[in-house]
DNA sequence: CCTTTGGCTGTTGTTATATACAGTACACTA
DNA sequence: TAGTGTACTGTATATAACAACAGCCAAAGG
């Protein structure tokens, strides 16, 4: 299996990384490059970021773009859990993360991108229970047979993902629910995701 | 006693604490003013800024001046610890600090600044055992009798004050040490602090 | 030998962020 | 009824911080 912390780092590269934990430790808060490079003793704050693209390329943290102190530690790297999506609720957009899962991405394949919390029992004869957690792989690509997260309009569905020319079937997989038919033609569907994953959490309660 | 957390926030206000914790819980950083203002859907950061000056004046947070994401909360701080010192050890820099022990700084009084480590019997008749930590309130001024961290050159040292004239007399609390004599004249003596309280974990180890 | 990589210095442009100031509205209370 | 605190909008500005570019030096490795 072998996931999680690449550990190729040179002992300086290591000196940094633990620097950083440090900061979020004692500061709760990551270093700037300045500061790391002050701490360190480096004259130029550019020696600090070359590091952090050093660890960031060997995976050890990433680097949120254009954020003041937007390193992050992948060692405590969650999923964000996006929403709760039932049979034709909205979806809540990726700015209302609700909360953030500590699971490997990676664990997935392809890697997941989002989570989302299931409501109701469409997916039931899938094995996806009320309140299961499914892990989404953003792409508008899906093939016949997957489960995808789909938006018709303004709301968003979990099924099972059937096209016959330009004709689209979400199918429910639970016999008390009628399959959903859409005309791509006339009708707007968007794919969002498909599903590569599923957690499910709290079983002894 | 009652100390820790002035709980006289006004719904809103716990609101926005409540963001900035999830945001450290999600994010593992504190949220900027532009974030907390996005999130509550307010049209100006400042409106962001505000709360988090009432929350700063009310203690729930506290506000590193100009520091990007410079918020911190309260209830997960502590007094740095700077370093260890024995008689004669070289004192750590601020910057060196160790670690961060979740203690009120307010428990003492006057408030400590930081903490340092003590090692070696010198203050033993002082109740300062080995491997106590000394909660230190910085300033540069002493009188008789306080327990004081003073600099002489390069040398940081603890020890009981006593000054008769220019001269003063750095005092071990343990009858097999002399005390240090020190002529303020043409010897540099600083003093770094005084000592306004006691840690003592690792008791049962 | 040349090339690559790690580990730096030094400089610079852009933008993310903090923060001040002016003002509105509303509720509470002295 | 004036005063105070909360909760904002809107504008403006200084600077903290990121990030790109150009180099230098030493060690490693093919």
């Amino acid at each position: 299996m072998k996931s999680s912390t690449a550990t190729n780092l040179t002992p300086r590269q290591s000196e940094i990384l633990a620097f950083i934990r440090n900061s979020l430790e004692v500061f709760s808060v990551p270093p700037t490059r300045a500061e790391i490079a002050s701490a360190f003793g480096f004259a130029s704050a550019n020696a600090a970021e070359d590091h952090l693209r050093a660890l960031a390329r060997k995976g050890a943290i990433t680097l949120e773009s254009g954020s003041a102190r937007g390193i992050r530690l992948v060692e405590q790297l969650g999923l964000p859990l996006i929403g709760t999506v039932a049979a034709g609720s909205p979806i809540l957009a990726v700015e209302n993360r609700l909360d953030t899962m500590r699971v490997d991405p990676a664990l997935f394949s392809p890697r997941a991108d989002y989570l989302l919390r299931v409501r109701g029992l469409s997916m039931i004869d899938a094995g996806i229970l009320d309140g299961d957690v499914l892990a989404i792989h953003s792409t508008s690509e899906a093939t016949n047979g997957q489960i995808v997260v789909a938006r018709i309009g303004d709301e968003v569905t979990v099924k099972r993902f059937k096209r016959r020319g330009t004709m689209v079937e979400l199918i429910a997989e639970n016999k008390d629910f009628k399959p959903i038919l859409v005309n791509t033609r006339n009708e707007s569907l968007t794919i969002e995701g498909v599903a590569v994953g599923l957690i499910r959490d709290g079983m002894m309660r």
